[in-house]
DNA sequence: GAATTTGAACTGACTGGTCAGTGCAAAAAC
DNA sequence: GTTTTTGCACTGACCAGTCAGTTCAAATTC
């Protein structure tokens, strides 16, 4: 699973391993090589720099490679970075969906999935700090060439929340009167914007600290609760 | 308090009326309406394409006003664009506080304090839904040139949170457990998500609505409350 | 199994264009 | 008459994308 790196002492920003049409065939891992060490220079200088500010030369150079292969494996440098995003949303909503499959396997309630969905995006948010942040920066915008690739990807993620929502009201587990998506996105950015904190200003916090404080505030032990 | 701006159809992203050193002197008004109208052009400019992407060519052209105003204005592009966080994070805290304030006057409890506060930072990205938008997506970056006034600007705004909560645990209204700073992160971030989702891809739904919607969540009437 | 061919993968110098910031004389506003 | 704005030409740096050429491992031929 851990790709195959050149020795650089860089901190892992992976996106994962990519499987697609060399599955099967011991065929062209080398491109695949490649292309995984361009998502992860990518990555962390944009999260750094925004799209704009970051230079394809920079990417290059980081991932160790000449500025040719980057237009060699892909077709421009939005390209590259819409093949990111699509990629690591797809690993983070299969960490979220399986996260409230395992909960209903064990038999738990919807505030249980809820709960382990939130501890997986605390995980995926420790393992991948560099992508989460560009997503946000980026969601948002409008007016950008990838502004559609941005909208399915979001989508698919907060659909695996609605989803959990959705179901706990018809268990009637929630409220009737909860609005489901509005609910959604408050409950992603609640865990959004607090790993990001986490991350930048006190990266010393254990992920069971937030996930502790985030659990608290979902069960509303909080405000009193009447 | 709403700015005299030319005859754009567009839609008013004001970021208020600047009082600085020409308070009381009935000076230089002049000269701030051409900074205010630069603060408009910039702001929606930089959250639709960001910082880098937007030229200053366009934001004067925008403001309707020549290249050589800006640099007469402003010592540099970031030099504006500090400027207009600092402002803006300015008048957010003071709408903040503002209404802590207000209902501690009136006599409520803390869960007031919050969910007041709650409707003045949606009502606050309601009329300036770009200056949020820009502010997310600069926040978590690192390697800027203002980086140090984002980080002096988002302490500002999250201390109030903080203080309400510090408050309400004083007052013996909130756990004793809570983690101060995480849970004003995740409010904040509650906030902050489920209003620019509102305003990108839901934008029909009332300020009310969504305000009922976070309330709820707030108070724990989602998940049971046991 | 040595010699030759093939082609995917990679390279890096180069091009055409863009943009932040400057300089300045003249006009306008106050 | 001072402050502010304008218009516009100019510079130097920087950058996305191109392309002719190189590399090398595997396939093919003899």
């Amino acid at each position: 699973m851990s790709p195959t790196v050149a020795s650089t002492g860089r901190v892992p920003v992976t996106i994962g391993a990519m499987e697609s049409s060399s599955a099967a065939s011991g065929g062209s891992t080398r491109r695949e090589a490649t292309r995984q060490k361009l998502y992860e220079a990518a990555v962390t200088l944009i999260a750094e720099q925004g799209f704009s500010a970051t230079t394809v030369d920079e990417i290059a150079e980081r991932a160790g490679v000449a500025k040719g292969t980057v237009y060699y494996n892909f077709a421009s440098k939005s390209v590259l970075f819409e093949e990111l995003l699509r990629h690591g949303v797809g690993l983070l909503t299969a960490s979220l969906r399986e996260a409230a499959e395992r909960t209903a396997a064990e038999g738990g309630n919807k505030v249980d999935a809820l709960d382990a969905m939130i501890r997986a995006g605390l995980v995926f948010i420790d393992r991948y700090p560099a992508f989460t942040q560009l997503y946000v920066a980026e969601l948002w915008r409008t007016n950008r060439t990838w502004q559609s690739t941005l909208m399915v990807v979001r989508q698919q993620a907060v659909a695996v929340v609605e989803d959990v929502l959705r179901d706990g009201v018809a268990a009637g587990e929630f409220s009737e009167e909860i609005d489901i998506s509005l609910t959604a996105s408050a409950l992603v950015g609640m865990v959004l914007v607090a790993a990001l904190d986490w991350k930048s200003f006190q990266a010393e916090r254990s992920l069971d600290d937030v996930h502790a404080a985030l659990s608290r505030l979902l069960q509303g032990r909080v405000s009193g609760c009447r």
